[in-house]
DNA sequence: CATTAGTCATCCAATTATGAGCCATATATA
DNA sequence: TATATATGGCTCATAATTGGATGACTAATG
């Protein structure tokens, strides 16, 4: 403990939670120094790797800066991501697809519904588990695109990194029955039939109940 | 248990999890062997596996790292988010801050009510645009945070990251009055006021119509 | 008996941490 | 304008930390 490389990990992750946004100013080495109970020159070699990485700039007389381009910050943002527990994963599925399924109702094209509808049967005849996997991610991912929300895409297209995890594989891997793929098919294909009728709500809800029956067989009624 | 080999295994899961990310640094040779309650000779023969398997780096008197790995093409996340309209970052706040809200009541610990407090507090009083958007920024993520889903957490960053775009600024300070202020400060106290009851529905709605307003605001009704 | 792996103890070399002081620049104050 | 304060930049001597390496001893195994 107190190392500079702690303290540099330390802060980076509180720049990436937002504790500075960019161009704010971060406290002074002093403030630092005695906060953390270190010796200043510690502070000042863990915000020489900041700088070094380009997070942090540093002026005389003025102080310590979060960067203004935050390069970086993508990778970090999809290696933490990556860690999230399963529960998380499906909660926050829970609160983004069915909202997404129905704007893609009433914004999806014909060929976007079309090439949801091959996802759909690509996923049913799929022989085994991994080409099943690729194409349910690629059904979902479908639907957010037909939604036309260019963060939509990017989160669902995030989730689907976060899927092909070894723990979150194993996870679906172990409950995965004949008869529950037969259910999570039929449910695909609701999805589908409501998104063809234009029907909002109904896809909505069709993708809500979806993905309710994924999380209970998951993780445990 | 005990062995060089299991340790080795070990270890290597648990980089696998993600408990050091790329680049971070274990714990020290003399720690893992206290921890572990075994020799610091049989930690050096695990590390020493671990290093020729290339998984990490070794430096005298600096520690031991977990090695930088290629990091997959479909990390690109946030470039492409930056790109997303107004109208884009608006519709997707809106499907998920007000779930996350109700989430927060139920999960928010007596410190994160506080931060969520300061930072309204804050916002309402700044003197300045930058200084409100900051402070802004950080209560919508004070909120996430309490909801305690990484994935979220992660989003809201990210989310933040695209908030602080020009054009998205620009559009702010176009529409931002005075009186819009002190509804928006009104509306922030709302959304507190119901966390700080453990009112979930409460919750999701205040922040519902918050995003609501906004949206009108700056996308003219 | 020979082999292998683990434990304990000790020393070495590279790096980092500490504490103190002083300098240069920027900002606030009189 | 002139002075005072705050802040990052820098150096130095000393102490502590950390991985590298070795040797003596023990226990289990074939």
């Amino acid at each position: 403990m107190g190392s500079s490389y702690d303290l540099a990990a330390n802060l980076s992750h509180m720049i990436d939670d937002g504790a500075w946004l960019t161009g704010e100013r971060l406290p002074t080495e002093r403030t630092l120094a005695e906060h953390h109970r270190i010796a200043r020159n510690t502070v000042r070699r863990a915000l020489k790797l900041l700088e070094q990485q380009g997070r942090l700039t540093r002026h005389v007389g003025r102080g310590t800066f979060v960067s203004e381009r935050a390069i970086p910050a993508t990778h970090l943002i999809s290696a933490r991501m990556e860690q999230a527990s399963p529960a998380d994963l499906l909660e926050v599925r829970l609160i983004f697809e069915p909202q997404g399924a129905a704007l893609a109702a009433a914004r999806a094209s014909a060929e976007e519904l079309d090439t949801i509808r091959r996802a759909c049967q690509q996923t049913a005849a799929a022989r085994d588990l991994p080409a099943r996997e690729i194409w349910d991610a690629r059904f979902h991912l479908a639907i957010m695109r037909a939604a036309k929300n260019a963060l939509l895409i990017e989160y669902c297209a995030a989730i689907n990194t976060v899927r092909q995890q070894r723990l979150w594989s194993r996870l679906k891997q172990r409950t995965l029955t004949a008869e529950l793929q037969h259910l999570y098919d039929a449910q695909h294909e609701a999805v589908f039939a409501a998104l063809k009728d234009r029907d909002a709500e109904g896809a909505r809800a069709a993708l809500h109940q979806h993905i309710i029956t994924l999380r209970n067989k998951i993780l445990g009624e």
